[in-house]
RNA sequence: GGCCCGGUAGUUCAGUUGGUUAGAACGCUAGCCUGUCACGCUAGAGGCCGAGGGUUCGAGUCCCUUCCGGGUCGCCA
């Protein structure tokens, strides 16, 4: 049989292709054969569609016919009849016609394969990751690709339209002390160094802007050498954007806008614009997250002052300790609730580091609580006003460190919204939060570090206490927050190296050691920076969102396993002694 | 690094207080079948129960070690 040239793809042929001889290739998704008569769905990138052999049309093909299985790859030369009515199927979009084959060509063969390619297909991800290439043959994880080819289409247009240059940024790089672990590349060139593979492409974008680009963006690949979770892969992609002349708001009305169009092409949702701000410390206030999932209350109420003189030891220790209590109302679970599932919470509360979880259930005769002896009848009335407790409801107390009792609140709030069901799916509430301190405390370094990154510029009202007070020092850092997880981030820059030699300093360094580690950027400052400031976005993220997918791995070609390794080619994995020698490397295991 | 869950046929799972020859479904193979679309019917193949050690007359089942997968805390500027 002569070389067939492919005329339509099998997912777009319909009606109006009735009467039409094609030719069509595909994987064969599954045969049922009848005897004198075998049906084919021949499935390629936009869908499936129904071959049908019968001896009479197709002749001495029948035969290959009958030895097709599953994912053979085939060419089949029919043509296109529309299916009577009785026999038409519904569930596909192409259910109105079929293919009656003329001619058949075996591509290529297939071995079973270890699961079924379809969406629905029971089967664990160790194996699915084992036989990628098999897995993304389905649909859905097709579908999820194209998706995240889309979105970056989509914020290319967006960002060319308004005047972004895309330019790419060294994957060798220097290795920079603060943040994640970094991914290190030995030289073969100079003995004993490395270069260390981007956690962000931060440094090069603010000298870009140092270099007069204006306005640059890329879909930059980072590496941050950290345990993987489901939506942490430790080579992972951001969208990154700068921006020059510009303060906080410009960034933020031109990100809600890129948004807007994502989710406006991706999912037919008009976003309301502008989005609705809020800052860390009211975030942290009433959701103790700063990044927190609004669809729902079960918001947090602090009720030191109301306990702070009672006899409760475990609270008021901890308000003296400079700590807080706090409490949520979860409403009707009081009612509803074993005290089995109370006890679950106390335990689940324990895993955020909280000592402990008081709770009162209110009930129509009174309050039911291990804790309420220690109150007077003033203090109790207080805090049933102050939490509007109702019979049914259940009262949960956490006092600690105010660190630890957000944490752990935070995390109850969560697991009760989900125990509760009022997390709806379909709900997207896009939230930018605002003025995050500009320091942290680092227990395990013993002084403060940079939360966002230590070129964050402080807020101007706040610069005063860079020395005196860290703690207070709020930042132009913002967050934007997705139904309570954080897809982007960002900060104006500082761009006086003045100020920047005072940032450096309350961080700790000397200027010897900020020399030595950023020197290059120091340098580069010394020759007139306009200011700038910028933001990135976690691609996979947004990507598994708007795909209602609970893990990047979905929306990742060929993601790693929770080890860090990739279960397809099995990297890592040793190398031979002569490729070391030339690194100048011994390993030491 | 800590804690939790899991590992039995190609796949997803069941397997009693430790007790004959380890099961089911789907998939696979062969035969029959001209309107199926999760085709149907008949027959069949397929297992080092993750690995190693221990307890026991006897281990898929109990204990220890280890490997693998998942979740989570720490970590992730």
């Amino acid at each position: 049989m002569k070389k067939l040239n492919r005329t339509h793809m099998c997912g777009h042929l319909n009606q109006n292709h009735v009467g039409k001889k094609v030719t069509i290739m595909g994987w064969v998704q599954r045969r049922r054969d009848l005897g004198g008569l075998i049906f084919i769905d021949l499935r390629d990138r936009e869908g499936i569609v129904q071959v049908v052999f019968d001896a009479k049309k197709c002749g001495k093909y029948f035969d290959d016919a009958e030895k097709l299985r599953n994912e053979y790859v085939i060419a089949i030369k029919g043509d296109v009849v529309e299916r009577a009515q009785e026999t038409v199927n519904t569930k596909i979009s192409t259910g109105y016609i079929e293919v009656v084959a003329r001619e058949l060509d075996i591509l290529s063969t297939s071995q079973t394969p270890p699961f079924m390619i379809e969406d629905n297909t029971k089967v664990s991800d160790a194996v699915r990751l084992k036989y990628r290439y098999l897995d993304l043959r389905r649909p859905k994880m097709q579908q999820n690709l194209i998706l995240r080819h889309n979105v970056c289409k989509w914020i290319r247009e967006f960002l060319d339209e308004k005047g972004f240059l895309e330019i790419e940024t060294p994957m060798l790089t220097k290795s920079t002390p603060e943040g994640a672990r970094d991914y290190l590349v030995p030289s073969r060139i100079h003995p004993g160094a490395f270069y260390a593979l981007p956690q962000s492409p931060q440094l090069f974008k603010q000298l870009l802007m140092l270099s007069g680009y204006d306005r640059y963006y890329q879909i930059a690949r980072c590496f941050r050498d950290e345990d993987l979770r489901a939506d942490r892969q430790p080579e992972f992609t951001q969208i990154d954007i700068e921006m020059s002349f510009i303060d906080v708001d410009d960034i933020i009305d031109l990100n809600e806008r890129m948004l807007a169009k994502i989710f406006k092409n991706a999912l037919d949702i008009d976003i309301e614009l502008p989005l609705p701000r809020m800052t860390y410390k009211e975030a942290m206030d009433r959701y103790g997250s700063d990044k927190p999932d609004t669809r729902f209350g079960l918001e947090l109420k602090d009720v030191s002052d109301i306990v702070k003189n009672s006899d409760f030891k475990v609270f008021t220790n901890a308000i003296e300790k400079g700590g807080s209590v706090r409490a949520i109302n979860a409403k009707g679970c009081g009612a509803s609730f074993s005290r089995r599932e109370i006890d679950g919470l106390v335990d689940y509360v324990k895993d955020y580091g909280a000592k402990g979880l008081a709770w009162i259930i209110v009930e129509e005769e009174g309050l039911k609580s291990p804790i309420t002896k220690f109150f007077n009848v003033d203090c109790l009335d207080a805090l049933l006003e102050n939490l509007n407790g109702e019979p049914g409801d259940l009262l949960l107390f956490v006092a600690d460190k105010d660190e630890i009792v957000f944490h752990a609140l935070g995390e109850l709030r969560l697991e009760l919204g989900r125990r509760l069901g009022l997390m709806n799916d379909s709900q997207y509430n896009l939230l930018w939060v605002t003025e995050f301190p500009l320091f942290e405390y680092s227990e395990e370094e013993k002084r403060y570090v940079a939360k966002h990154h230590p070129f964050t510029s402080p807020m101007e009202e706040d610069i005063d206490y860079l020395e005196t007070e860290p703690k207070r020092v709020r930042s132009k850092a913002y967050d934007i927050v997705l139904n309570g997880i954080e897809i982007g981030g960002g900060s104006i820059r500082i761009h006086d190296s003045k100020l920047q030699e005072r940032m450096f300093k309350a961080l700790g360094f000397t200027e010897e050691q900020a020399w030595e580690r950023f020197g290059f950027l120091l340098k580069a400052f010394q020759y007139g920076v306009p200011p700038h400031g910028g933001i990135a976005y976690g691609l996979d993220r947004l990507v598994m969102l708007l795909a209602g997918e609970d893990s990047i791995r979905e929306v990742i070609a060929f993601p790693k396993v929770q080890n860090a390794s990739d279960l397809m080619t099995e990297a890592p994995s040793p190398v031979d002694q002569k490729q070391l020698k030339e690194l100048h490397i011994k390993l030491d295991i």
